[in-house]
DNA sequence: TATTTGAATGTAAACGTTTTCACATAGAAG
DNA sequence: CTTCTATGTGAAAACGTTTACATTCAAATA
């Protein structure tokens, strides 16, 4: 690969030169200026960002970590993160945790080595103890989906509590007394605020909260086949059933066919989430929409703002709203989009 | 943040014992070893990889460029290549390209400017004439599902000839004799190798090809639904159509619904690329199974050999099988997976 | 003409590493 | 007591940039 130097020299002139030129540098003359363009276009060169990145401490490349790169849910944040990051000169390097010691120790890895000027940080399973150590972090990040409640620390959260609430006061309405609760991952933070939703609206309505009919998930769709399949099995089976997200819901869904169990007739089930095959499974499900790409979109706009202004930006709590979609597993009458 | 000059300092040594502790040389005692580590430890210390980069010529991470970051297709492949990627301790960079001069660009940039070892390209749209220029690029480079015959580059391929030829068969075999095609964009490489793959089974079998039931499309859903109307507009529409991808075989299933007609009994429609919701759809899709997420843990697996080999590896033209999947839209008797 | 000014360019230090080479120390061999 | 050989460590160059400061040179001013 062709150098500054060797630019340098086929132009006749010093380093210092090209790099005014290729930093749009105000006192280069333009006969110059041509002079370097040309031989820098005959060698194919580039300036090497690393040396670059290293004199100036700024890498234009923001860091996103998330907890698993399967699925239609991560490649909608990744693109609203692409989308804006490419078009304001940025470039993204991608990395997917695990497991919890995991999330921490990249992050770590991340920010210590230079490599990024920014960190959007998708990690559910974080827990509140690593959050200071964010905070007093020179570096901007970004958390997706994590409270930080009190601390100066920008994050970006979608709604779950009240989509959760209103899904469950929307069964309510339905009628419903016995609506079952398929749990998400432990100690995730995202299944627990939607719970915590869904408990608030049996309170609020006077309903009990039968622990019977809350079963442990893990966002996988197997796992919501199995907890259907156990519910099911209850001497006073649900009405109704919330799962955690789509594909949970997906699952019991299946798991009520596969017993010949009719929904909505016999059971109505919901999910979370509105992944895209939630239209496209029969009969179509409920659920509730998160604006995904939005949530990429907005976090690489801030991180970038925040990187920009060198961390002087104000950290900003931003809550995006869920919505109601009301397909026909709830026991609606098919209801247009 | 801490630089290893702050270590030396600290652990009452020199840069280069720091370094050779990390590094995992061998002469230093294990005395000074442990001394060095604690006050790294004690600095939350982490090597800075761009300086490490530039002098090494190395960074460990590889970019990769697609077509696009929507869509089921490109997460997969990209959670392909990040499994491998990370397991062999590298990094992806990862970028969307969104035109065909947007390609190139982005390629010769990446490449020039140091910041990847290798690059893996999906670049459907690149025209032949640029591939000599990647040949001669010294930093390894893994096409993606894009010939290069006769040339010296590393070339990873789903067998789209194959699957479009069996399936055309298929069809044949249920005794249709109006077969109609959707095609995927204008001068899309797997586009064109579907197309092939039907033209030929027809010409096999001594059917005729007929223009009228060759109809344009995008890939996209829409474009389906579109050219699914137009064919059944037709005087003697077709009994079959072959869509080029099952996002556009769905739009097309849409509009087929949308018009009283009934899918299988009146058309048969199958698609290309066995997406997620093919299987959700009613009547479930059938269609030719790509595995996607081999193609990019492949294409990680090679690309970092390549790297690894200093671009001594010999290059290699692997083609992944494809293989039908029988569901019911085709007018097959359900079918288990 | 001699001096000042300002624009254009060059010189060299700095960014944080790795690594070659040289050096110091200590024990082994003579 | 010298000389030799390991063994461990340090000094300094190199990687490719950017930029503060120094220099040059021509035009403008005195």
């Amino acid at each position: 690969m062709a150098t500054i130097k060797d630019v340098a020299e086929k132009a006749g002139v010093s380093i210092a030169t090209v790099s005014r030129v290729f930093n749009e540098h105000v006192s280069v003359k333009e006969k110059t200026r041509i002079r370097v363009l040309q031989a820098a276009q005959e060698l194919n060169y580039a300036p090497n960002i690393l040396a670059r990145g290293l004199q100036l401490k700024r890498t234009e490349t923001i860091g996103v970590i998330l907890p698993d790169l399967s699925g239609e849910f991560f490649s909608e944040v990744i693109r609203g993160i692409d989308e804006i990051a490419s078009r304001r000169g940025y470039h993204i390097l991608v990395s997917s945790s695990h497991s919890r010691r995991n999330e921490i120790e990249m992050m770590q890895r991340m920010l210590g080595e230079g490599r990024v000027d920014g960190l959007i940080l998708m990690a559910p399973l974080l827990s509140k103890k690593s959050l200071p150590a964010i905070a007093a972090t020179k570096l901007p990040v970004v958390l997706l989906n994590l409270s930080a409640e009190g601390l100066e620390i920008d994050t970006i959260m979608v709604d779950n509590f009240r989509g959760a609430y209103l899904m469950t006061q929307h069964l309510i309405g339905h009628g419903h007394k016995r609506i079952a609760f398929i749990k998400g991952t432990e100690g995730n933070f995202d299944a627990e605020e939607r719970f915590l939703g869904y408990r608030t609206a049996l309170e609020e309505e006077g309903l009990p909260i039968t622990p019977e009919l809350v079963e442990r998930g893990n966002f996988l769709k197997q796992s919501g086949f199995l907890a259907m399949t156990r519910l099911l099995s209850r001497k006073l089976p649900p009405t109704a059933v919330f799962a955690s997200n789509d594909d949970m819901a997906i699952g019991a869904l299946e798991a009520a066919q596969k017993s010949g169990v009719h929904v909505p007739q016999d059971v109505a089930i919901v999910g979370f989430d509105d992944i895209l095959v939630a239209q496209y499974v029969r009969p179509p499900l409920t659920t509730v929409h998160i604006p995904i790409y939005d949530l990429g979109s907005l976090a690489a706009e801030r991180i970038i703002n925040s990187v920009e202004m060198q961390g002087q930006s104000k950290k900003e709590k931003i809550v995006l709203a869920t919505g109601l979609i009301i397909r026909e597993s709830c026991g609606c009458p098919a209801a247009k989009p």
